[in-house]
DNA sequence: CAATTTGTACATTGTATGTATACAAATAAC
DNA sequence: GTTATTTGTATACATACAATGTACAAATTG
């Protein structure tokens, strides 16, 4: 077990077994989260199928499908033994409507928490802050 | 086919059978995002399963289980030969961790687009557009 | 070249999704 | 008040998807 990258993936990768989310695309969610933040960087080795799986509590093949998406997405380079390497990675051309499905599943996502009692000024707290990062 | 319902479901319940995501599931959190707004109101009637199946291209079964699911968080109430009727619904109680939660929800989604191609910019607008929005 | 560490391929199993069909309840028609 | 019709419900089924088990193939190490 390698200390180097299980500090750096650890923190934000959580599985919830109880969600209805597949477990994994709750990695792949995760993972790309790190990727687009700067959190993980080109260059940096993610932990081998084997040892993420372990730490998630998985078996390694759904870890393995998880990172297959992310390769496939251009994120990472599989190599049998030496683990994934993430990529640097050129932003894909925007696709026509993306802004408009942004914006639906935005307000799907505000009315769920909502509906589970989040309060609105919670909900624009949050807003504010992510709003906020992204222009840093 | 009673045309005073379907006027209102109408504009914003569209199916993507291509999507990953289940066609009952995307019932269920158009209807929410409806019902959260106010577009849909205490009092008001939604189409009949078979309706609303019929203009969805689906099955009537899959809608009953989308209704059923909004029934079981308070939003319908389910009866045979009236259809389903929108209800007052008290606000549940917040759970603890629900910001959090929401935080990465957000933060996965953004993450999504952006590796689309969408841009930060365009981000930034829809954020503030729907902060606007709650804060009305 | 042998051993080990890694990702891959494929078969198997359980669960989720969507449909078909028969049913039950409520209302309307007569 | 009985019958027909319109609705949601229940159950069974087919198919697709998710997660695992196991065997394999490639790359590195000694």
């Amino acid at each position: 077990m390698n200390a180097e990258h299980k500090s750096e993936t650890d923190p934000t990768l959580k599985i919830d077994h109880s969600s209805t989310v597949p477990v994994y695309r709750q990695v792949v969610d995760n993972l790309r989260s790190m990727l687009v933040e700067g959190a993980l960087k080109p260059g940096d080795t993610l932990p081998t199928v084997r040892e993420l799986g372990l730490e998630l509590g998985v078996h390694f093949n759904t870890v393995a499908e998880a990172y297959r998406l992310l390769a496939s997405e251009g994120w990472l380079d599989l190599r049998r033994r030496r683990g994934a390497v993430v990529l640097e990675r050129a932003a894909p051309r925007q696709q026509p409507e993306a802004e408009a499905r942004f914006n639906r599943s935005l307000r799907q996502l505000i009315a769920q928490v909502r509906a589970e009692g989040l309060s609105v000024r919670a909900i624009t707290h949050e807003l504010e802050r992510l709003t906020r990062e992204l222009s840093i």
